[in-house]
RNA sequence: CGGGAAGUAGCGCAGUUUGGUUAGCGCGCAACGUUCGGGACGUUGAGGCCGAGGGUUCGAAUCCCUCCUUCCCGACCA
């Protein structure tokens, strides 16, 4: 990609304090439209499209099956579980020309229920487990650090139906490790812990935080045991009262529903005795959106962000420190080819601006590899290659260039 | 929903206390020239109903009232 023809409209100054709700905005991933509402600018949505890959990867393996299931939903169906009451403040809730009344799915508990309740009827059919990646919409009391808290925000939920609590907890075990696969392959470090199931409901559920300075959570971590804990009293392994208190994020959290909604929303089947029973039901989310946030505060520095390879928007960034030199200009295109032809993403910075902008911009920007093309490395037949997360330098004959790249990004 | 801060050019801000006629600065943008390994320099230029409405006044970005919006802290939540 070209970096004159792309849309990435980096700013220099922002007055947002927030570490990555700044640094999303100054490296042009989003673009606020109101409080809690963003649009996805170009390479925003290459980071977001690759954690969804990474999400479906993960989910494919633990045999859920994707879905996408309606935003718009009649208020009709939360009345069955009551839910229309419980979440009547987040419910974005509106009347259609004819005077039914809709809401735009918070969550889709309701919907998945009825869907299997519809369809399922026999223990032949189960287990079953549908997931989707889709939009939900929250009116948030208080949006807060851009894509943290916003009233629109792209969730990954799954929902696991079983015969029995046994079979639930299987598939409640596999996505608690699918989840930790998840995060780790996004570059995130990720504590998990027992956790308060809130409007979801159900027996057990455990959340998935990461810690960062914007974190709506606060946690207490141990340094001499290396564990986390929640409440503020004492380390509850060497009971040490000398524990450091952290913000952390809450990315994913997992729930054993039991048969909540399959009770009241109709879900039964018959078991191998002919007895009816409702579906046991788990259900699983994950904030994508939210993941690039945590990803940025987890992997940035004072120059801008630092990209996880498998998450970065390209692999690496080209540039030619001196488009005007007409040498080094044809040279850099000439690499720029090439490596795309092999198949790595580059995004090639061959703009008229002057060498501090380019820099500037690719260490915000944060891709993993920098290429630096300049004439007086280049007359000496060398070519720079920075790696972003440690700033080394490392200068490498330019015919060997894309062998060493090939080498480092493994490509 | 409670508390705090703020809305002036695309972005970041000064000016408001003490009202005064053509509303400023930096960056960005357009053009030309000079630069070219760290947001470079010069010249010229475009761009504002000073958040909205109402009031006070000869006169309002500035004073008063109402509303809207945004950010931050808390409560709540993925």
């Amino acid at each position: 990609m070209l970096f004159s023809e792309y849309f990435v409209p980096t700013l220099r100054e922002v007055k947002e304090e927030s570490l990555s709700f700044r640094l999303s905005l100054k490296a042009g991933l989003i673009a606020a439209l109101a409080s809690g509402i963003y649009s996805y600018l170009p390479l925003g949505l290459r980071v977001l499209k690759k954690i969804e890959a990474i999400i479906r990867k993960h989910m494919d393996n633990t045999g859920a099956l994707e879905v996408l299931l309606p935003a718009l939903q009649p208020l009709d169906l939360w009345k069955k579980t009551q839910r229309d009451e419980l979440l009547a403040e987040v419910m974005v809730r509106f009347q259609d020309r004819r005077g039914r009344k809709l809401c735009l799915g918070p969550t889709h508990e309701e919907v998945i229920t009825d869907l299997v309740a519809r369809f399922v009827s026999s223990y032949k059919q189960l287990p079953l487990i549908l997931y989707q990646i889709q939009t939900k919409f929250r009116d948030e009391v208080r949006p807060r650090a851009g894509l943290i808290r916003s009233c629109e925000f792209v969730m990954k939920d799954a929902y696991s139906f079983d015969i029995d609590e046994k079979n639930l907890q299987k598939n409640y075990q596999n996505m608690y490790s699918a989840y930790n696969s998840i995060f780790s392959e996004c570059g995130l470090r990720t504590i998990a812990m027992e956790a308060d199931p809130g409007f979801i409901g159900g027996s057990i559920s455990h959340e998935f935080l990461a810690e960062g300075p914007s974190g709506e959570d606060v946690v207490f971590f141990c340094d001499k045991c290396n564990i986390y804990f929640k409440e503020k009293e004492e380390c509850p392994q060497c009971n040490s009262r000398k524990f450091k208190e952290k913000r952390a994020l809450e990315l994913g959290h997992i729930f054993n529903l039991g048969t909540k909604y399959s009770e009241k929303l109709d879900a039964f089947f018959l078991d191998k005795e002919g007895r009816r029973s409702p579906v046991i039901m788990g259900c699983y989310g994950i904030g994508v959106s939210r993941i690039i946030s945590a990803v940025i505060e987890q992997n940035c520095d004072k120059e801008g962000i630092i990209w996880p390879k498998e998450i970065s928007p390209f692999d690496l960034e080209l540039v030619c420190l001196n488009s005007d030199d007409k040498d080094l200009f044809s040279f850099s295109s000439r690499i720029y080819r090439i490596l795309s032809d092999k198949g790595l993403e580059v995004l090639f910075d061959q703009r008229a601006e002057s060498i501090g902008v380019k820099l500037n911009d690719a260490y915000l920007l944060g891709m993993p590899y920098l290429v630096i093309v300049g004439r007086k490395n280049f007359l000496e037949g060398k070519i720079e290659i920075i790696t972003r997360s440690n700033k080394e330098r490392i200068l490498v004959d330019k015919e060997r260039l894309v062998e060493a790249l090939s080498e480092l990004t493994d490509k």
